[in-house]
DNA sequence: CTTTCCCGCCAGACC
DNA sequence: GGTCTGGCGGGAAAG
């Protein structure tokens, strides 16, 4: 009667697992890298600049092209795509440079919620500004130069290179240490960060730099400070997230989070 | 099977 | 009461 089940090693003493380590992080990586490298192939080809992409809903025969929708097609990345297509990378004074929620919602044919990720993400970038409820002001790449340096600066202040660096050393040696807890030793208690802004470009919209801040926008800028202090400009997510979740305060040891944190990290990478 | 990640519920914040 | 904003998990497609 069950003589011998799952003759389980005593690498999980019957608890739950506090958060899989390797596992979920594994995926983080060979989750960004096809899509990264997808983007510069669609960089490369973006050059030629076809003329044939209507974001105004294309076809309506009615006959085959309801199937056909695949999962890429839908996804954020492509979202974030047609979105910057639609706007120059100057914001051109004579043209109202409003951004409506609803109409790009309605343009793009994709629900609001879509939307408010996309809008985040750019953000922290400073390319776009909330300006009132359901309204955004397009800046385009008017800041983002000044945007990376100054995120570099933070960056390179809270030793993102080095953390990055050692973890990577970590994870070639590790081997056998079952029980990955790895702090990092910052010199003093770090304080989490909060949105960066920048000095002369103001924030019209006092809720922005609030402390109710959420992570979507905050996690953004993190992510790109570890591009802008790595060497070569390659941020495995692993390693990203790692240093993004272990400085939260708190020692987060939610999976969920980390897993929620790696969906955005995916739309970040994407533009 | 595991990994990727879209959809959209629903809870807070704001009116 | 409403609307707006965006965490968060489920569960299905992609690998």
């Amino acid at each position: 009667m069950g003589p011998l089940t799952t003759p389980k090693k005593g690498r999980e003493p019957g608890s739950v697992d506090p958060w899989t380590p390797t596992s979920n992080l594994k995926m983080l990586i060979s989750a960004a890298s096809p899509d990264i490298r997808n983007r510069e192939k669609e960089l490369c080809m973006d050059n030629d600049e076809r003329e044939g992409v209507d974001p105004t809903q294309d076809a309506e025969n009615g006959e085959e092209s309801e199937k056909m929708i695949s999962r890429k097609e839908k996804s954020l990345g492509l979202l974030c795509h047609k979105f910057l297509a639609r706007y120059p990378d100057k914001p051109n004074p004579d043209l109202n440079n409003d951004i409506c929620l609803d109409d790009v919602a309605t343009e793009l044919n994709v629900e609001r919620r879509r939307i408010y990720d996309i809008m985040n993400v750019l953000e922290s970038l400073h390319m776009v500004s909330r300006s009132a409820k359901n309204r955004y002001t397009w800046h385009g790449r008017t800041n983002l130069a000044q945007t990376l340096a100054i995120l570099k600066q933070v960056g390179e202040k809270h030793k993102y290179g080095q953390q990055m660096q050692q973890i990577r050393h970590f994870d070639g040696e590790e081997k056998e240490n079952e029980e990955v807890v790895v702090h990092l030793e910052n010199g003093e208690g770090q304080r989490e960060l909060f949105f960066v802004e920048l000095p002369g470009v103001e924030f019209k919209a006092a809720s922005v730099n609030s402390r109710k801040d959420k992570s979507l926008r905050v996690m953004s800028q993190k992510f790109v400070m570890l591009f802008l202090v790595s060497n070569p400009r390659v941020v495995s997510l692993d390693v990203a997230a790692k240093i993004l979740i272990g400085e939260d305060q708190g020692a987060d040891q939610d999976k969920n989070k980390f897993k929620t944190k790696v969906r955005r990290l995916y739309d970040i990478a994407n533009v």
